[in-house]
DNA sequence: TGCTGTGAAAGTCTTCACAGCC
DNA sequence: GGCTGTGAAGACTTTCACAGCA
């Protein structure tokens, strides 16, 4: 497997540290909801935020927020807060929104339709622009207007339409194949819903997200509560396991 | 050593110390895949399985998989391994899968409908047993061989039935309701696939899947990479979603 | 006055490395 | 010899608390 670490960190370059960017993996998933948050403050209307209220409208405390965005640098006016559309402005830039995004979808089943014909994609900045099967009868077939091609177009398909990101939503056996394919096609963000583990470069990246694994962690919890052992701590007023 | 000293043990009720298990969160996510990992080996014939072989297959180092199983106790043998069949056992026992899992699905919409579809559930050990929406053209449909009800008998059928688990799949507007209803109904863990913050009880879990946001963490990379900033940090490929 | 930005402390998780047992 | 179980070190993340600025 590509598991193993290589020795230690081999930055050790000329490059002076230009400007305060080392944004921690765990800040990234949260900025991602921030901006989903101010996409909808800026739909009300809302010009002005303060950290304590986006936080408590993403389900964080404030000082975790702050410290997030000051990873991006100082965009708020102290005694103020943060103005809604500026900060909105530079969190699409950071997460890579005003690079063109587009998506292509293997495995048009069962998940894999429902993700084709997910709005919230798109919506977000991901439209899925092409779709993917093994299966003939699916194969030629459109979902929301796009053609269902044959996984072996997958290399020459994404190369052409300079496809970013992955999504592999095939039964299990079939996944690494895909994966594969999706590499040879220049693909370097992968997010597997197959209930495998995809072998890749090390240059590609990949996120899994895996529903029975969700919904276990959840059954770890209600066994615990059962077994007496008493609720764990809280000081948060609104939990949200992230 | 983890437990300071000072204030006396909180816990002082009449059940003395059963076992030892402060499981860490972010075992318990992995522990779920070994899990399904196990039970692909034992399928496959497999009787014993080293600690860097289960790592291995899991996409975790073997270190970290050692650690994680020693909070369940000792269960390998050494200069030998585990054996496959009584560790998955013992984790299935410890995820809760020896209590019964019933898990309700509120929405049928487009992912919903997808998700009441989904094998891997019930294969895992987690059995849709109830539907729910709130159109009408929906209710009384079947699928799967379940009938769709309104929600407005969330929490007569969930109390009836004892609902473990409500997965919510509905628009993001309508969430927050749909999730009072299961809660009413009794049950104590959720899994939010809809796009919004849900404001529950203390003793309810709530764990959600956002799509867009593992997207958009993945867009980050991509973004990243095109910013000349080499890989850094980040040493494994493979990551779970929180 | 009110709220941001941030060092420093505390907490959690991962990795190392090796003693101990088969 | 081979492999588990685990203290201790290290890395990462969260929280605290307050200086500093509009």
């Amino acid at each position: 497997m590509s598991l193993q670490s290589g020795a230690a960190s081999p930055e050790a370059n000329g490059t002076p540290a230009e400007r305060p960017r080392p944004v921690p993996e765990a800040t990234v998933s949260r900025l991602a909801v921030y901006l989903r948050v101010l996409g909808e403050l800026r739909e009300a209307g809302v010009e002005t935020v303060s950290s304590e209220e986006l936080a408590g409208a993403s389900g964080v405390n404030s000082a975790k927020l702050r410290k997030d965005l000051s990873y991006l640098g100082s965009y708020g006016v102290r005694g103020v807060g943060y103005d809604v559309a500026s900060l909105q402005d530079r969190l699409q830039g950071e997460l890579g929104m005003d690079h063109r995004q587009s998506v292509a979808l293997v495995g048009v089943g069962n998940l894999g339709h429902a993700l084709a014909g997910y709005t919230g994609f798109a919506g977000r900045g991901f439209p899925v622009s092409a779709l993917f099967d093994v299966d003939d009868a699916l194969v030629g077939t459109e979902i929301n207007g796009i053609r269902v091609r044959h996984v072996r177009e997958i290399p020459e398909v994404c190369a052409a339409d300079g496809v970013t990101i992955g999504m592999v939503a095939t039964p299990g056996p079939a996944a690494q194949a895909v994966c594969d394919l999706l590499v040879a096609g220049g693909v370097q963000s992968i997010l597997n819903f197959a209930p495998v583990l995809l072998a890749v470069p090390d240059d590609v990246e990949v996120r899994k997200v895996d529903l029975s694994v969700e919904l276990q962690v959840l059954a770890f919890h209600v066994a615990r509560r059962h077994t007496g052992a008493t609720a764990v701590t809280d000081k948060t007023n609104e939990s949200v396991v992230s």
